[in-house]
DNA sequence: AGCCTAAGCCTAGACTGTCTAGGTATGAGT
DNA sequence: ACTCATACCTAGACAGTCTAGGCTTAGGCT
């Protein structure tokens, strides 16, 4: 599960490059190691998402005989990766907060102290 | 947007003792220095799932007058929360992993190159 | 020829989790 | 009387992901 997160993944992707969506879908199974392996079914409305956002473009081209959509960031669109990766820090950073924070006193959080 | 890791993150607040809802919504906003502001109709709701699935149990106490619900992990709920931690973990490498990725070349992503 | 797999694209609908926007009630302070 | 903080709740809207299909071409195998 992507959990909001696969947009911000897909720009960082192609912030190394213009890639087709099933070329994307290898990218980010190997960036990861193996951990995101994503259904076509997520991937490709993501990227039409994207599009209609205007944070991508796309266009067609031809390898070994498949027709390809590829995909490549427009200029709002690599301000846009930027930014959601920054986003992702604070936001993986407060949640890093909150599973090391220590123990609070019960009286804090309404604990049943009787 | 919380994205599908306020579970984990309640747990991770009831693992350091019983709390009611309100009092989980001040918890996590003060351990995620102001990040968490979440809306109770996000954490209520969120309570009640957990306690349908039986990772948390509740009870009612009184306090100033206030009724209170507090809520408490059960044991498959604590071993949940470290579950979900380490899942949270490894899901935060690998978005890093594809964030931090070193740019390949074009040819591997079905970049146009003409 | 027939079959299967990989490469490529797509979408409708189900599902799920979060948020919006409302509601109720008590206690304390002005 | 009024407002604010505390404390609970829920229906429905919304958005993102996944399931489960569909389509096509190329290439390998029998």
């Amino acid at each position: 599960m992507m959990r909001g997160h696969l947009d911000g993944l897909v720009l960082a992707v192609l912030t190394a490059g213009p890639a087709h969506g099933y070329g994307l879908i290898e990218a980010l199974r190997e960036r990861s190691d193996g951990f995101f392996d994503l259904p076509e079914g997520s991937v490709y409305p993501a990227l039409h998402r994207l599009e209609r956002a205007g944070l991508v473009a796309s266009g067609w081209s031809e390898a070994g005989g498949r027709r390809r959509r590829v995909y490549s960031l427009t200029t709002t669109g690599r301000r846009a990766a930027q930014e959601r990766q920054s986003e992702w820090r604070s936001f993986s950073a407060a949640v890093e907060r909150v599973f090391g924070a220590p123990s609070r006193p019960a009286s804090q959080t309404g604990a049943v102290t009787s």
